[in-house]
RNA sequence: GCCGGCAUAGCUCAGUUGGUAGAGCAACUGAUUUGUAAUCAGUAGGUCCCGGGUUCGACUCCUGGUGCCGGCACCA
């Protein structure tokens, strides 16, 4: 007679072999309703599974984190289901849950079609209607590897082989379909409901490695109801709008064009933008103690080969051949050039550590396929900078980075900044003993700083590890930015010294680091994040002058002088239009503040201001409004 | 780079079975002097992405490129 005990502390006796489904029934109906699995001393299994023995009980339910993860994984168990109902000789591999949905990777010569898409969906639904039982089998690997082979499933049969022999296999079989799977899965597929949408087809590699054959995925998305998803696809439909790609047309920012794939043109406003970045890094950087500098973007080959970019880079750098015969490549990095500053005269320990930043504009060739607006570029500007310092620095500088770099973000109103923790590769250089200070010294200023990382195992550079700052895009797509890497190879490889206090010659360590990364990605990303509604200070036209008669087309102007005088980038529109559309245009391109003048202004010079994102306008005096101004940006607030 | 899709006016998009192109917005001109998200009328605007082919004739069909979009792989 087990005794189940729940959440809330309270213990039920159940008959000798009970289930989670049982317990559901015993405690509501509705809670058996919405119940997708359950809890048993922690681990999650099916609603079905007997549970035998006193145990800590929770029922899972449709909206939960767990609940949500199964219905997706279930979703893509029904996915493949239909695909093979539909077309038999498909094969199966793999369908996991993801954010938001989950996805099946199928081989067949044939790809699917946006058709096709509708069609699976059709059955798909048809299958929960038919509610299958889902149902659990343990089977013997190697009589499961010999099954899966036997139906032409040569995937699943590779994947299956690769379990150990002493390990169980759990198959789960809902109408004549069974596939590999852990569990848990629902009793049966009624269950999964019919709040899911396949959303798009997509190549992918099996087992994610570009060497082998390329499968056919189908993406969908799936959700406790429909609520839910009606609520997902409108902010998909929402993000869409933000996206830099359409912003940056609509705020005449930048262009690209198709004769410099994966570069950008700037105009004059997006220019502007570009500008006030580098301003203000120039600001934070001098109070933290940077000097900048600047390198040549084009230098001969031996350099490169000294550094081990031409070998182990080769492939992304854009290089020359002149006409005296001699090779050069254009920068993909800045690093190289910042040893050639450090190495210049002698440089004694006390000197150090020694900050070299940069605004360098680097190239990079990118596989045609990985560009992504201004996201991922050929030709980029990242603001870099090296840290020359002793291997007893390391910690304390790499503190300092870290809260430069967050304390920027802050800045820029990103607060939900993923940092990743990347340690030793396989192929790397450098004793063991070295990559555990380095590593160490990481750790030790990412605990100092109270912050919390994700370990992405063996992903750090072949110099040492690093610390990657990654900040969300608006359709959820994250990209790395700022990053921090300990490097104990590069200053050796190419001669750099420093004088230590024992009179010697030594090695110095090298911090590299990047705030923005790319001002190119950071700006895609702050349009992205302020859906095109920059902060007042970084505004490329902060304040539109508009007449509303052409009685106030001279005022106008004096106020746009008198806005100009303190600083402020503003213009007039003294065009003959009503105020309401020449109110809408500038709205629409994203002017953050709309002085509105006509006769009454005019009269006790003042201005109507409209802010961006509101409807009401407020009357203030010409001076004051544009003190109040100057203080705003002067706070930068995001 | 790989899989799939797309490419027509500055932008968003129509364009039937092959007969050399249209709409809305933007632009320009004129009228309107307007009080907070589109005033009215008129005009102009195209190498239908590029090359080759089939055809009496190609935006349309075939073929080879290029770029972009969604993923995969790669990565700031």
């Amino acid at each position: 007679m087990p005794n189940i005990t729940l959440p809330d502390g309270s213990v039920r006796e159940y008959p000798e072999s009970t289930s989670g489904e049982a317990v559901a029934a015993s405690i509501g109906k509705g809670l058996l309703k919405s119940a997708v699995a359950v809890r048993v001393d922690g681990e999650l299994r099916d609603l079905t599974r007997e549970i035998d023995a006193d145990a800590d009980v929770e029922i899972v339910t449709r909206d939960s984190d767990d609940g949500l993860e199964l219905l997706r994984h279930d979703a893509a168990h029904v996915l493949a289901e239909a695909v093979k109902e539909l077309w038999p000789d498909t094969q199966v591999t793999i369908g996991p849950a993801i954010e938001n949905g989950f996805y099946y990777d199928f081989a067949r010569d044939e790809p699917f079609t946006d058709d096709d898409l509708e069609t699976i969906e059709k059955r798909m639904k048809e299958i929960v209607d038919r509610n299958e039982t889902i149902e659990r089998e343990v089977w013997n690997r190697d009589e499961a590897v010999a099954y899966f082979h036997s139906i032409g499933e040569v995937y699943k049969a590779e994947i299956i082989a690769a379990i150990p022999s002493d390990e169980p296999i759990t198959l789960y079989r809902q109408g004549e379909f069974i596939d590999l799977c852990r569990g848990p899965h629902l009793p049966a597929t009624g269950k999964l409901g019919k709040a899911f949408k396949l959303t798009h087809v997509s190549g992918a590699y099996w087992r994610g490695d570009s060497n082998n054959e390329m499968l056919q995925r189908v993406y969908g998305t799936a959700w406790a109801n429909d609520k839910q998803l009606r609520q997902y696809l409108h902010r998909l439909e929402e993000a869409e709008k933000r996206d830099h790609r359409k912003l940056g047309r609509i705020m005449n920012l930048f262009h690209f064009q198709e004769e410099a794939p994966g570069a950008v043109f700037w105009h004059p406003k997006g220019w502007s933008l570009f500008q006030s970045l580098i301003g203000y890094m120039r600001e934070q950087q001098a109070e933290a103690g940077y000097r900048e500098i600047c390198t040549p973007e084009l230098m001969d080959r031996s350099l490169w080969e000294a550094s081990g970019h031409w070998q182990s880079f080769g492939d992304h750098m854009y290089t020359t051949e002149t006409v005296d015969g001699r090779h050069y490549a254009i920068k993909p990095m800045n690093c190289p050039g910042h040893v050639q500053v450090f190495k210049q005269g002698i440089t004694s320990y006390r000197d150090l550590p020694v900050r070299l930043a940069e605004f360098g504009k680097c190239h990079r060739y990118e596989p045609s396929g990985a560009l992504h607006g201004m996201m991922r570029v050929r030709a980029f500007t990242q603001d870099d900078a090296h840290v020359f310092c002793t291997a007893a620095q390391i910690t304390e500088e790499s503190i300092a980075v870290c809260n430069l770099i967050l304390g920027i973000y802050q800045g820029f109103g990103f607060d939900d900044v993923r940092i990743k923790f990347a340690d030793r590769p396989e192929v790397r250089v450098g004793d063991d003993a070295v990559w555990d200070q380095a590593e160490a010294a990481l750790l030790t200023a990412l605990e100092s700083a109270g912050l919390e990382y994700q370990h992405n195992p063996g992903e750090g550079a072949f110099y040492g590890p690093k610390l990657e700052f990654v900040l969300r895009d608006a359709i959820g797509r994250d990209w790395q930015c700022g990053t921090l890497q300990v490097d104990l190879n590069m200053p050796g490889r190419l001669g750099a010294t420093y004088i230590g206090e024992d009179g010697e010659k030594h090695t110095p360590v090298m911090l590299h680091r990047a705030i923005f990364g790319s001002l190119e990605r950071f700006i895609g990303i702050l349009i992205e994040h302020h859906s095109g509604k920059l902060p007042l200070w970084l505004a490329p036209v902060q304040v539109k002058v508009l007449t509303i008669t052409s009685e106030a087309d001279d005022y106008a102007m004096e106020v746009a002088s008198a806005l100009r005088a303190r600083g402020l980038r503003a213009d007039v529109d003294v065009r003959n239009e009503k105020i309401s559309y020449k109110v809408r245009e500038h709205s629409v391109a994203k002017v953050p503040v709309l002085f509105a003048v006509g006769g009454r202004e005019v009269e006790t010079r003042s201005v109507a201001i409209r802010r961006l994102g509101s409807r009401r306008q407020q009357v203030v005096l010409l001076d004051e409004a544009i003190e109040s101004l100057v203080e705003e940006v002067e706070t930068k607030s995001a």
